[in-house]
RNA sequence: GGGCGCUUAGCUCAGCGGCUAGAGCGUCGCCUUUACACGGCGAGGGUCACAGGUUCGAAUCCUGUAGCGCUCACCA
């Protein structure tokens, strides 16, 4: 064997092939017998019939969708130990078959009467025998577990022998008649056809509007019609007593033009008036109408019943061929209609048109579209056709009454009909809307007409004569009306139902009525010369017998092997069918099943499946070749494919689409064709496709070829349908099959026994899942859901048993022959519960499964073992194997594995790569209870307490309300994602949570809503809540490097601002350009002293410096910093940038060009995120980490402020400007953080001026004594190291502050570790918050930022555009109280440690910097 | 015209008073890890046709509108 399909250790082939599979496990079944129903055992019965299709044409989607249905059902009870009679066959199809046959002969240019009846009942017979050996390969091919060797015919001996039984039983007890009555009749078949055989289609037709002549010569009266041609036919006209012509018009008679006779003007109710003398607007008829109805008896339903109520004679102008005759009926031809006999329907409407027209009585003439009824098989209009025939009265209660007594009270619309004979009130539908089809169908029943002008079918059992004898003399007395009257005689003496009655010419006809197996007495009869009815039975009188004749109905005994099933299998169990067959299908055999066996119901319950059409919500049909082969589907995709899709798709839904995709005969690709519209107007595949593949290359669609409009051919060939929707099926076909190979080697010694109590939680898991499946799958069948069935084997076997068991037991299983036992009992679990769905691939496994487990117990778990998948029995699970702690502390595995999974996802972490999880006690406890699961799971190589040491590039995450992180993800650390990724997850959970806390705020919610929901609710509150903060901490663990990171910053900044300002504080201007031009070594700050700021920093050589900013390169614990400090308002290029400097600003040109970073470095930091992120990306190919923006939004200062903008949340902006006071009192009232207030005016004011070289309203250097200050604090070496204070408590910091450096660095630290670390936590998530909120737009913090928003009515309106609904004071103030408080206690804190007034007291330099200079208030520090 | 049903993610469909509206396929990203690429992990994607109403709460119930499908009836 090929190395890639060979058997591996398991001796299964690498993958499953089902073609090499199906034949083989086909022959196994059958030679096992084992679908062969066992009436003699004690098994309880379980039975369904198959709808038999008909030996017209192969079976279709339709078909395979059906048996699949039944098959699953079937499979389903025979496993359960029942005793399970699926009963396989076909229908004679009569009318069906006969036409396709005479359509071959045709093609032959041969007609059926070319032939004698029995010549041509055998070219059909040989029809049937090959359509019937198709269709029973197909049934096998799809894996049908039908009783093959009872498969039946309509037509065979014990089919017939039902039939004959039945007709006689029903002649006897009157149920049968023959009577000249108006049929449906199809003139190309020559043959009467029953309601449901004729299709109503859209015609357009003309109206033309007769004039008929008053006999009294007074004028005439105007009648509409559409079949002028059976005027000739009309026995009266007919008009509405309430119109106003009718007083004027009563008692006259008409000429009727042509034909010469008198009739008379009758009136009736049914008659519309036209809308001018006051018939309903709103009916279209009023409309036309000219309010006199011309009556044809003969030749229309509702005349026919005109006829009745006013006895009114029918005359018959019309033969079987429609052609206009005077042989059936029409007696008084004048000269004058005698031209028109002879002629066809159409020719003989123009002539009367043109006759009508000629002698000027054709009053006008409309279009006019209506629906017009066609023969379902020869597709020619239906004649309403006068003609004697024989009908069964299923309007006699004993039929329709049964029929509608079955139905299930509950299920009755309206008052059920009280019954409480055997049988009554027993059959139920599913869906139980169809109740209501059916129940109103027989509300509209009429008799059924049963005889056929055929040759195909069972002929019908009466044999005729003139009457003679006792016939005649009983007769003598008959009633008009055809009544049959029994006649006792000799004949009846003998089985016989000897009736006489009166035809429609008054002449008497006896009748025998011939019970089956009676040909002695036939050929007696004859003899005595009784002649038997030409006519057949419509194929549905056999159909509806189908579950008596099959079972040998009414002599089982006469047939071997079938004596006691009737009385075993009928009812059945259900009848799986289309929704199209309810109506007569399922109500005749109602109605005969009862009639004939006591009142016994057919079946307990009628499942109507779904219909089948294409992908745009056509049915599927030849014509239109939008039909899918299931033969096809399984050389496609395989047998078990087809099946469980179709399952799949059976929802309770009334239609379902299946998009049909082509296979290109080139490539073997499948591809979705182009589309055309036919001329009925029906999406079709066009005629010819191109290769998706070959461009050049061509090929036939189905419809093409069946519409001729493309001839296959070599070059270009037929394409074949498929669809890509049942790939699912394959998919897991294959599924199942590896599934089942890798638990075989993975369990090469199972235990032999297991106490699943002993085992850890993942086996008792898994067993809990399997028990659930098959309580899941039980349910779903004995509803007839069948999607929620091929469900719940899917999650079994996909999900839970693949996914998650199989993956998580892999390590461990090959040492734990217990879980071995577990797995491979699971497996067969599942594997069996798969069998009614996919047959082949289970059975397939089956033996290797078995001998690998068969003497292995799981307690609890009931498996016995069995040679043969297709008996095996079902498997039973306890009880006690549910065990909803162990689901649920699973699911919380499920949950912290998904996690873990969600982070290792977005951060793209390779599969292979392990990674350390820190977190809380609880979660560690989760893990190791695990049994190693989460850890095999996730792919981690530990697990450590949340306080462990971490690297750079760790992740935060929350699960449970609680933070944990991975470690170790990445080489390169990634702040942006990881921030990314935790805004999102706080971002969803925040949304949550406001959903909660909405509807907990509703005080009718929680007053009315069951406490259960609101307990649910409040939980689901909790929880979000919990992930919110943990979330929210977490970002602010990211947020925490980034703070730390801003204040190295800040501090390299004033630093280099110290440097920088160095000259003008002495000269009081800044530097000159000629000065400036080299950079000047004295201006830079020493490496130590730069170390002394940031442990590790190492300002950079040559700073990037300008008007706008110091820059400098810091390097710290964790990033490998470029400080550039630039103004927004440049927004060109870097290079562009230098050169705006180099002209524009002093300190800038004394720089020299501005170097690009020769290492790339974690964080960029740029005022504002455009134009750098262009430039990072350009320059470094990459968005460079972090937009940390120190800067103002204009350049044009004339203020300061500071506020929090993060654009994304990778850009936090600190802005400065002047619209800060507004904005602070707007929105934020409160002060801003002092650290930040002084830090940014300190800043700005040392920085920032010289930009436009004009003298503002900023006096540059108001605080240049701070700067001063700062200045000797580097010099000094007074600086406290921010390597020293990190790790202290903000007490500490300004312990040590107080005595050794400028309490002021101690403060900003003090602060921040407050922020993070300390009790101010919540402060910092209200900042946090205010930070994500400007991000999101929930606040317009971005706008606000800006100078122009400062003015309320322009911040309005901003407001609108570009937050919605927020409103910034509502949104902030219902907690900005709690966020003062905090805020206050933290400066009070600090404050009662003696940190230093001038620190806390509060008063804002901001204050200094009004356009009205004050004398600045600076207190000396300490 | 009567009856039944449908309209939810790009597609096919679940859900049918209360989890943040789900699945499969398709899409995007990562991964050929010793069962499975007919695979694994992750992501993105929805005003539940529209408009009213009932309700604490509506995709879900009611009414109406529009579109679609099936079915029965309709030969003035």
């Amino acid at each position: 064997m090929a190395a890639d399909g060979g058997p591996d250790s398991t001796g299964l082939a690498k993958s499953y092939r089902p073609a090499e599979q199906e034949p083989r496990i086909n022959a196994l079944w059958s030679e096992a017998k084992c679908f062969e129903a066992r009436p003699q055992s004690s098994a309880a019965p379980y039975c369904i019939f198959i709808p038999p299709p008909n030996v017209t044409a192969a079976l279709h989607l339709g078909h395979a969708l059906n048996n699949a249905l039944q098959d699953a059902l079937s499979r389903h009870a025979r496993m359960k130990g029942m005793d399970v009679l699926w009963m396989p066959g076909t229908d004679h199809a009569g009318i069906a078959t006969q036409t396709v046959v005479e359509r071959r002969l045709a093609l032959k240019g041969q007609r059926r009467t070319d032939f004698t009846r029995e010549a041509f009942v055998a070219q059909v017979q040989a029809w049937k025998d090959e359509y019937e050996a198709t269709i029973l390969g197909q049934l096998r091919e799809m894996g049908a577990s039908c009783d093959f060797s009872r498969t039946r015919f309509t037509m065979d001996p014990v089919c017939a022998t039902a039939v004959r039984a039945a007709f006689h039983k029903l002649f006897e007890d009157g149920l049968i008649e023959r009577g000249r009555r108006l049929v449906n009749w199809d003139p190309a078949s020559r043959t009467a056809l029953a309601d449901d055989e004729v299709e109503m289609r859209d015609v357009d037709g003309r109206m033309w509007y007769l004039r008929y002549p008053l006999e009294d010569g007074s004028g005439h009266i105007t009648v509409a019609t559409t079949r002028p041609e059976t005027m000739l036919g009309d026995t009266a006209v007919a008009m509405n007593p309430r119109d106003p012509l009718a007083a004027g018009l009563r008692g006259k008679r008409v000429r009727l033009p042509i034909v010469g006779r008198v009739i008379p003007i009758v009136e009736d109710d049914y008659v519309v008036m036209p809308v001018s003398r006051g018939g309903d607007p709103a009916d279209a008829k009023a409309g036309v109408a000219t309010g006199f109805l011309k009556v044809t008896p003969a030749h229309d339903p509702n005349d026919w019943e005109i006829g009745r109520r006013h006895a009114l004679a029918a005359i018959n102008v019309m033969g079987p061929d429609g052609a206009i005759s005077d042989r059936h009926g029409w007696t008084d031809v004048s000269t004058e209609a005698r031209a028109f006999v002879g002629k066809s329907r159409e020719e003989a409407r123009k002539a009367i048109v043109q006759w009508f027209k000629a002698n000027n009585l054709l009053e006008d003439e409309k279009p006019w579209r209506h629906a017009v009824g066609h023969s379902y098989r020869s597709g020619v209009p239906i004649e309403p056709w006068l003609s004697e025939q024989w009908f069964v009265k299923v309007t006699d209660d004993r039929l329709r009454g049964a029929a509608l007594r079955a139905m299930e009270p509950a299920q009755f619309d309206g008052k059920a009909p009280a019954g409480n004979a055997p049988g009554d009130g027993q059959m139920k539908f599913f869906p139980a809307r169809y109740a209501k089809t059916f129940q109103q169908w027989h509300e509209n029943l009429r008799d059924w007409c049963i005889s056929r002008q055929l040759w195909w079918g069972h002929r019908i059992p009466v044999w005729s004569r003139v009457a003679q004898g006792e016939a005649a003399t009983i007769g003598a007395n008959a009633p008009e009306g055809g009544t049959m009257v029994a006649v006792p005689s000799a004949w009846s003496k003998q089985g016989a139902s000897h009736r006489v009655r009166r035809r429609d010419d008054g002449s008497l006809e006896e009748l025998l009525c011939l019970p089956a197996n009676a040909d002695a007495l036939a050929a007696e009869a004859e003899r005595a010369g009784f002649t038997q009815d030409a006519d057949v039975l419509d194929t549905w009188f056999s159909s509806a017998l189908w579950p008596l004749s099959t079972l040998g109905w009414p002599t089982p005994d006469a047939f071997p092997g079938m004596g006691g099933l009737l009385e075993r299998y009928n009812p059945s169990a259900v009848l799986s069918t289309a929704r199209e067959i309810i109506t007569l299908w399922v109500s005749r055999m109602t109605m005969f099943n009862r009639h004939f066996l006591g009142g016994k119901v057919p079946f307990r319950h009628v499942f109507i499946h779904p219909v089948i059409q294409d992908g745009f919500g056509q049915r599927m049909s030849k014509s239109l070749g939008n039909g899918l082969d299931p033969r096809d589907v399984i050389h496609s995709h395989g047998a078990d494919a087809l099946r469980y899709t179709l399952l799949d798709m059976t929802t309770d839904t009334q239609d379902l689409r299946v998009p049909v995709e082509m296979i290109d005969p080139h490539s073997g690709e499948t591809f979705t064709p182009e589309y055309t519209r036919a001329p009925s107007g029906h999406q079709v595949a066009a005629p010819v496709q191109k290769s998706p593949k070959h461009a050049s290359k061509t090929m036939v669609s189905s419809y093409g070829a069946t519409s001729g409009l493309a001839t296959p051919s070599e070059a270009q060939p037929l394409a074949r349908n498929t669809s890509s929707r049942f790939d699912i099926g394959r998919n897991l076909a294959t599924k199942l099959w590896n599934a089942t190979r890798f638990a075989l080697s993975n369990a090469p010694e199972p235990a032999a026994s297991v106490d699943p109590a002993t085992r850890p939680a993942l086996d008792r898991w898994i067993l809990s899942r399997v028990a659930r499946a098959v309580q899941r799958a039980d349910a779903a069948l004995a509803d007839y859901r069948f999607s929620e069935y091929a469900a719940a084997c899917y999650d079994a076997l996909w999900r839970d048993f693949c996914d998650w068991y199989l993956e998580a037991a892999k390590p461990s299983a090959k040492s734990d022959p217990e879980r071995q036992a577990v797995m491979l009992a699971s497996l067969d679990a599942i594997v069996r519960l798969l069998h009614p769905v996919m047959p082949f691939v289970s059975e397939a496994l089956w033996p290797a499964l078995q001998q690998r487990r068969a003497s292995s117990v799981v307690k609890g778990l009931a498996l016995p073992a069995s040679k043969m998948l297709a008996v095996a029995a079902w498997p039973v699970a306890a009880a006690s194997l549910v065990d909803a702690g162990v689901e649920a502390e699973f699911e919380r595995v499920q949950a912290l594995v998904d996690a873990i999974r969600n982070v290792r996802g977005e951060r793209q972490v390779q599969p292979r790569r392990m990674i350390r999880l820190g977190a809380s006690v609880r979660v560690q406890s989760l893990c190791n209870a695990s049994d190693g699961v989460i850890a095999a799971m996730a792919g981690l190589s530990g697990v450590v307490g949340i306080g462990e040491a971490r690297g750079p590039g760790s992740a935060v995450f929350a699960f449970d309300g609680e933070e944990c992180w991975l470690d170790g993800l990445v080489d390169q650390v990634d702040t942006t994602a990881e921030r990314a990724r935790l805004e999102k997850v706080v971002a969803d959970r925040r949304r949550a949570a406001e959903g909660y806390r909405g509807k907990l705020s509703n005080a009718g919610y929680v007053a009315k809503a069951p406490p259960k929901v609101v307990e649910e609710t409040r939980a689901m509150l909790a929880s979000a809540e919990a992930d919110l903060a943990a979330a929210e901490r977490a970002i602010g663990g990211v947020a925490g490097h980034l703070m730390r990171t801003m204040f190295a910053i800040a501090l390299a900044t004033l630093c280099a601002c110290a440097h920088t300002v160095q000259k003008p504080a002495s000269s009081g201007e800044p530097v000159q350009t000629s000065q400036a031009r080299q950079p000047s070594q004295a201006t830079q700050p020493s490496a130590p002293q730069a170390a002394a700021i940031v442990p590790n920093a190492v300002r950079s050589s040559t700073p990037w410096d300008d008007g706008g900013g110091p820059g400098v390169r810091v390097r710290t614990e964790h990033y490998n910093l470029h400080l550039a400090v630039k103004e927004p308002a440049f927004r060109g290029s870097l290079p562009g940038y230098m050169e705006a400097c180099n002209c524009n600003n002093a300190y800038a040109t004394a720089l020299g060009p501005l170097p690009v970073p020769s290492e790339p470095l974690d964080l960029y930091i740029f005022p504002s995120r455009e134009p750098w992120e262009a430039w990072t990306r350009k320059t470094l190919g990459k968005e460079a980490g972090v937009y940390l923006a120190l800067g103002r939004g204009g350049f044009t200062s004339d203020g300061v402020s500071v506020l929090y903008d993060i654009g994304r949340v990778d850009t936090l902006t600190i802005a400065a400007h002047e619209g800060w006071h507004q904005f602070s009192q707007l929105s934020l009232k409160h002060p801003l953080p002092t650290w930040m207030e002084e830090g940014l005016a300190c800043w700005m004011e040392g920085t920032r001026q010289t930009r436009d070289g004009s003298p503002t309203a900023f006096r540059p250097w108001r605080n240049f004594e701070r700067w001063n200050e700062l200045r000797n604090a580097v010099r000094e070496n007074r600086l406290i190291p921010l390597g020293e204070l990190l790790g202290n408590s903000p007490q500490q910091c300004l312990e040590k502050g107080k005595d050794r450096l400028l309490t002021y660095y101690a403060e900003c630290w003090a602060l921040i570790h407050f922020l993070n670390e300390g009790e101010g936590g919540k402060y910092h998530d209200k900042l946090l918050q205010l930070m994500q909120d400007a991000a999101q737009g929930r606040i317009a913090g971005r706008l606000i930022a800006s100078r122009a928003i400062a003015n309320p009515v322009q911040r309005q309106q901003a407001v609108k555009t570009r937050v919605g609904n927020a409103v910034v004071l509502e949104y902030f103030n219902p907690d900005f109280a709690a966020f003062e408080d905090e805020y206050q206690r933290f400066i009070e804190a600090v404050a009662k440690r003696g940190a230093g007034d001038r620190i806390f007291r509060g008063e804002s330099p901001l204050t200094e910097m009004s356009p009205v200079p004050a004398a600045p208030a600076k207190p000396p520090v300490k």
